[in-house]
Order: structure tokens, then C-alpha cells, then sequence
DNA sequence: CAATTCACTCAACACTTGTTGATTCAACGA
DNA sequence: TCGTTGAATCAACAAGTGTTGAGTGAATTG
């Protein structure tokens, strides 16, 4: 025993952060309907009124537990490579937050709204970088085929995506994305 | 006021049927956690109590509206037509019971573990087709980009596929499905 | 026509869940 | 040291939900 600093600020800090991460997994793996308030203050050894203490209420804790840094905008080079740089860093785990509105955005509304917002963002540099003439359209299979292999390897587990590796799943996708991204 | 035939067995198979409807439609719509007995009920103009002594649960009553014919074997020939052709079709709106069954598939595990299952199934059969090396990762990818422009189109509404017609979406999407048939 | 079956409704229970107000007690500032 | 602050808990409410059992009346059957 030691090392606990019962300093107030810290303490504070330190449990909203521990509520925080409890969130961000429990409503990772449930999705929010099911997630409850309960579950994650238990999770996060705390009292469940803290939560709402802290928070003020579950869809303002799930907006804080999944708030994630912006998605760095394409470098404009390669805008191909970027996105399979960036499934690549995918197979390894998502960070939480983004598996969390992943998970509840087919049910829960303010997911869908922000996932939206985030693919559209993608759609259009990538539209720009791409610059044909159907380009939105193609920039949006590209994004969709991202989408649909994120989804199906970390949300759904399909069988055949679980075993290969990032490398092997980007090499594979390459030519797929290039022959969208080239006219 | 006619036509409306009182026989007993008519009356019942025709409830019956509205209610799955019902269940359908919202199913569809929410999702299984957010959509609630009451709601099909009322959207059926009946007594929840009705539904549930039909069904039994709210589980059961899912799985019998979700309850779709088997999607057809590929025909063998040209699995990348076929495919793409179904998206063709599919972007038309889908079956509200495929869509019933897509919306939960993140939030629901028994609706997870039926797509997964047909998923898998889908793979499986791609995969014989292609034959080479690596066909299942392959097949898998095919599936998955299936699966995301499928979700970005019909679940998400992402704003660049609203517009564009099943046939331009399925033309612009093949070389890309090509490239991961053919080695 | 009398008895019965059965589609359908009503009212309620049991439980979960988000949320709240009063309360406790250790850290803090004077 | 002592009053104050604020982190944390406790008990409870109110609403919503799946589910149930008793009831009602029209269609059915003998």
C-alpha cells in the first residue's frame, strides 16, 4: 500500500479517467442501448451516482468517452497507400473510442450522425485527391470497402479475416482500392 | 365495409401476419434492444399481450421475422458478376427482414452469429470459385466490401451513394472486385 | 340452440434502468 | 483546530419494458 495519492484533484482526476476507460470498453463491446450505467460504474469500482455526478448523463458520457483525436487528413501524395497504411495500423486493435461508436452506430442515432460526418469528411479529400470526374462516387466505394473490412474483422470476427495478418489483408486490398482510385 | 372475411383461421393468419410486419418494418428501422413489444403492437393495432402469446418472446418473435429464404448458390459461372449484380438489386431496398437482421448485427449476438454464419457461408462458396492460394482471404475481402458499401448505402445513407443508381455503383465497383478474384 | 373454442383485450406484476437528493467523511484552507 | 469543500455512497423514485393470467365476446361445432 502506498503510491495512492489521496491528493483531491488527483484523486478526481484519476477515477474520472478510470470511469472513463470503463465506458469506453463496456460500450466497445455492447454498443449503446446496452451499456448501463450500472455496469459501468461496477466496472470502474465506483458508485453509479458518481457517474451521472461526473458525466451529468449516459449519452454525455458516451459523447466524452468517445470523443478520439481528428483522423489526420491524407498527406495528398498517396492517398491509397495512406488508407491501407492506416488498415494496416487496424489489424491491430482500434482504439476503443472508435470501436465504441463503431459498435452503436446502427442503433444509436448520435453514432450514426458521427460516423457519417467522419466518412463524409474522407470521401471528400479523398474525392480530391482522386480529382476525376466520378470521383466522390469512387472516393465513396473506397471508403465503404474500408469500412466493410474494419466492420467485418473487428466487429464481426469473420472467420476468414481472423487468422491473416494487417500486412497480408493490405497487400491483398491494394489492388482492389488502386483499380477505384485510377480511373 | 366487406371483404374483410371473419374466418377464424383467416383472421389469424392474417394478424399474424401484420404483426410480423410490424416487427419488420421496426426492426429494421431501431434495431432489437430499441425496439419494444409495444411499439409492434400498436403498429400492428393490437394488444401487446396478443403478440407475445403468438410468439412467445420478443427473441422468438425476431428470429420468425428475420426468418429470409436462403440466398441462392452462386450459379458457378461468374461469382463476380453475380455478385455484383446482387448489389445491383440491392440497391434497390432490401428485404426489410435482411435489413432487420443487419441493423442488430453489431448490438445483437444472436443477430451477429446468423450474419457471421452467412457470411461465412458466402466466403466459403467464393472462395471454390476462385481456387487459387489465398482465394478465402480473397473471398473474404469480396464479402466485406460487399458488406460496407451494403452498410454505407443502406443503413448509413453516406451522402455521396444516396444518389448514384444501383447499376453505376455496381459498374464502378467491378474492376475493383475483379482485381481481388483474379489473382 | 347450447356448449365450447379461441382470437383478442385488460390490468397488473416484476424487473431494469436512468436519474436524483440527502448523507458521510476525508482533504483542505484559515 | 475548526469550519468548509467536495469526492463518494446510499436509498429511492419514476418511467419503461418483457411478460403473465384472468377475462370477453364472437365464431365454431355438436
Amino acid at each position: 500500500m502506498e503510491g495512492t495519492p489521496t491528493s483531491r484533484a488527483e484523486r478526481r482526476r484519476r477515477t474520472e479517467e478510470r470511469i472513463l476507460s470503463a465506458a469506453r470498453t463496456i460500450f466497445a463491446e455492447r454498443g449503446f442501448q446496452r451499456t448501463t450505467i450500472r455496469a459501468v460504474a461496477a466496472a470502474a469500482q465506483v458508485d453509479p451516482a458518481l457517474v451521472m455526478q461526473y458525466f451529468g448523463s449516459k449519452q454525455a458520457l458516451f459523447e466524452q468517452a468517445v470523443r478520439i483525436p481528428e483522423i489526420p487528413p491524407l498527406d495528398g501524395l498517396e492517398p491509397v497507400e495512406e488508407l491501407l497504411g492506416r488498415i494496416g495500423m487496424k489489424m491491430g486493435p482500434l482504439p476503443q473510442a472508435t470501436l465504441a461508436v463503431m459498435r452503436s452506430m446502427l442503433t444509436h442515432p448520435d453514432a450514426a450522425e458521427e460516423v457519417r460526418g467522419k466518412l463524409d469528411g474522407q470521401v471528400a479529400r479523398l474525392a480530391e485527391a482522386i480529382g476525376s470526374g466520378d470521383a466522390e462516387l469512387r472516393a465513396a466505394l473506397m471508403v465503404s470497402t474500408m469500412l466493410g473490412v474494419t466492420i467485418a474483422h473487428q466487429l464481426l470476427g469473420l472467420t476468414a479475416l481472423r487468422d491473416a495478418s494487417g500486412e497480408r489483408i493490405a497487400e491483398t486490398l491494394r489492388p482492389s482500392l488502386r483499380a477505384l482510385a485510377d480511373g
